[in-house]
DNA sequence: TTATAAACAGACCGGTTGTCCTGTTTTGTC
DNA sequence: GACAAAACAGGACAACCGGTCTGTTTATAA
């Protein structure tokens, strides 16, 4: 009787434990509300064990962010658009989609990027850097996608750079208002505004298109 | 000699003295990162005084959202836009005086209104609801202005209410990037993409048009 | 087995935080 | 001038935070 409690060790599985817990608490609550004290007791976790993967606080996040919120924005906007059929159907496909998992739980928690961006850029390069990183890979993806169209002969002259720029900020702003309004359907009124871009004229995509049509 | 120390009741001027020294913290460090001990020494104010002004911190942060806050979007969004000549321009004005704002001073600290509405969104609702009714007047604001330009003959096809979530989304997303990597260069870009929107298919503007060519 | 390091437990501590409370001074009113 | 209320000063405090420290248990390799 009184069986001895057995300890195994799992520094991976814990290690995940503690991401996990961390990932969803900086992301609903925020970065300096989250008190170790909290994330230790969500996670089933000890102050030592915390410690031995996490040295401070700093770590934990910047762990967070490398590793959970990167994961997010790939599995979320660029896996989708490389598969897309296109850039402009991707991106039409990830608003919709995001558009309606909010809808269904009926909660907007907000991008997990600009979210802790807006938190932590100011306070520490070591964050800055690693959150403008992720969201050059977010840009670069789309822009790619407009190139790659451009070689299969569509996109006439639309600039990649700047239809990607526009489409990442658009999709974190709406997502700002979504969270802040608690509705989702900014998201879509975006959406069908960013469908409404066309390189008609003027900028860089007009001397293209001159361009070409001069040869 | 030793001229006794004579103090002044200014009740108002030591208000405005804590609003002005809350709302470049909060704006600087966030809310959660800025202590009420920092406030009063940067403020030069007793925990008395401040306690009298503003009863608990929460209480202050109101106070900076819906007078601060608000008038810095009034003054940067919507009065340019009302003394625009069209929305279109009004939106491309704003952008480049911000963009250019930014570059003289070299540094980004975010949209105000931004900042705080990502972290105190989901902590409480009060603040949520301030928040939430500054973004809804600065849309409706642009909006307005699009039905303005439409009744003068302009802006043909153009949905105010979309063009205007547009609008702010994107300014949203393009100065959460620029803060985050600290370089502005991301609002010119998105302001192209931006400019880059036209009525020209899909969406209520086509079934408009198609419309009034039917009739 | 034995040595060795990694993995984990849990108490501890100095410093900070937001708030409250008791006085004192100033201001306005009769 | 008397008096009440507002404005302000400043200390006290309990809760909490992040980090450190020491000690124990588990896994690994020789």
């Amino acid at each position: 009787m009184a069986p001895r409690k057995k300890r195994t060790n799992d520094p991976e599985g814990m290690r995940r434990r503690v991401l996990d817990v961390a990932e969803g608490a900086f992301q609903a609550r925020g970065y300096h509300a989250s008190s170790l004290g909290d994330l230790m007791a969500a996670a089933g976790v000890t102050g030592g064990a915390l410690h031995h993967h996490f040295p401070t606080k700093k770590a934990l996040a910047l762990a967070v962010i490398e590793e959970r919120v990167a994961a997010a924005v790939q599995k979320t906007w660029i896996d989708p658009m490389l598969a897309a059929s296109s850039a402009r159907e991707g991106v039409r496909a990830v608003f919709e989609a995001v558009a309606a998992e909010l809808e269904r739980q009926g909660y907007v928690r907000g991008c997990p990027l600009n979210n802790l961006a807006h938190e932590l850029s100011l306070a520490d390069d070591e964050f800055r850097l690693a959150l403008a990183k992720i969201f050059a890979g977010w840009r670069r993806a789309i822009a790619d996608k407009i190139r790659a169209d451009q070689q299969d002969g569509g996109e006439g002259g639309t600039d990649p750079d700047r239809f990607a720029a526009l489409a990442v900020a658009a999709y974190s702003g709406a997502m700002s208002m979504a969270k802040t309004s608690q509705d989702a359907g900014v998201l879509r009124e975006c959406l069908r505004g960013l469908e409404s871009v066309h390189p008609s004229s003027g900028g860089l995509a007009m001397r293209r298109r001159r361009r070409v049509l001069l040869r």
